[in-house]
DNA sequence: GCACAAATATGTTATATAGCACTAATGATT
DNA sequence: AATCATTAGTGCTATATAACATATTTGTGC
């Protein structure tokens, strides 16, 4: 019996975390789950909108965001394969707070949240599976509020060349942030303005913390960005 | 039988949400339950601290912070008779990344986490109850991020005054907000300085928005004050 | 009721960062 | 390759808000 290509990213890529469910459970999942191609930039799902599914990132990056004052965005929240999302208004009954968007060309699949409800109230190792998850982002939600508030510009951004290190890591060569971003969704990242933000690492290059070739980041000082983060 | 008064706390005021235990749970709920009082400012757990009790507040008014940059502290939450705090960290598995202190004198009853963690394994009502409540907390630290970086001071006290409406409401003449706070906890709740609240609440009361009698703040221009609060 | 501490109020100055204007570089499209 | 659009970079100015200083008022303990 040969295995469909869904049947394998689902079986292989989730297996740690669908390993929670029941084989009945995997199979309900698996008859219900529908992958979608995102390209760079495109909105997965906009703030105001009724939520639906739950999306599950399979290959890519993806940002979570929110439209502020005067068009200014300010990135929420980064995932990477593989990791769920879209599921908070829907639990907490609400409409979106804030938008998803694919940072790069991105597979995501969708199961509608009807049916994770269901199996959540069946299966109690998934719902502590979804109350951790919470648990953890509104830890770092509330840390966030005090980074970004009280935080000076420095320490906002090293703070977010530490979060796309902890988030994308690096690659082969130890160095290099996994991750090409532009210097306005950097900005969004660390709530400042575009300038301020290339002002910025400019400064952090030229302190030698940092290397910047276009939007390939190499941090050679991280003790260094992990102290200006922490002192603000 | 005579009920004790512990039991008729539980049975009376936590009715609503206890609701949803079997005769059992509440039982066990019951036995395990210690009742607290903290005066105005005590901290009721750290920063640091590992959690270990689900608090329920029972009377008083309790504020959720964190310390930051130069010991300004960001009050991140506040509670009202019944809610529950304090289980965030526990279902992360991480300890306190914030404090919680009463506001003013304040009833609070205890129950051991891991009792908690194991009527939510048994009863998926609990799990979803838990589940509901951090997914609003998390949705309303998402906006407040927001809020907080980028509406300007007056937009901010704006917001914080009808955060303090909406959690504890008027007083029987309707418009007296039903908290006293001073003003440099008001500041901490908009994440500006005490002189700037001072001055920005006095420029309220000039625009006839609200009366100020010390602590007592009355609101006269409710729909004004959303105005501003919106605008930023 | 007095002494002292804490909270509130207000004016002045300093500064971090936004806002704007402009140029340079990079990348996409035909 | 040429054109155009987008992104990156830099200097200058404006401004919101912090920081500081200093009264003034209010509350508290003896």
């Amino acid at each position: 019996m040969i295995k469909s290509t869904l049947e394998k990213i689902i079986s292989e890529d989730l297996h740690e975390i669908w390993s929670i469910l029941a084989d009945d459970e995997k199979r309900l999942i698996m008859d219900n789950f529908i992958i979608h191609n995102f390209k760079k930039n495109q909105i997965i799902y906009a703030e105001g909108d009724e939520p639906e599914y739950l999306w599950c990132l399979i290959k890519g990056k993806v940002k979570k965001f929110k439209d502020g004052i005067g068009g200014r965005q300010q990135i929420l929240r980064l995932h990477r394969p593989v990791q769920y999302f879209g599921y908070r208004a829907y639990f907490a009954e609400e409409k979106y707070v804030s938008s998803a968007a694919a940072f790069e060309a991105s597979t995501v699949g969708a199961v509608p949240l009807s049916l994770v409800k269901t199996l959540i109230t069946k299966n109690s190792d998934l719902a502590w599976f979804f109350i951790h998850e919470l648990s953890r982002n509104l830890g770092g939600s509330d840390t966030k509020i005090v980074n970004l508030t009280q935080k000076h510009i420095r320490g906002r951004l090293a703070e977010a060349l530490i979060i796309l290190k902890d988030n994308y890591g690096y690659e082969d060569d130890n160095s290099t942030l996994r991750i090409y971003m532009s210097r306005e969704d950097l900005a969004n990242l660390s709530n400042m303005t575009t300038s301020n933000a290339i002002r910025t690492l400019t400064s952090f290059v030229n302190e030698k913390i940092i290397i910047v070739d276009g939007r390939r980041i190499k941090i050679t000082n991280e003790p260094m960005l992990r102290k200006i983060s922490k002192f603000g």
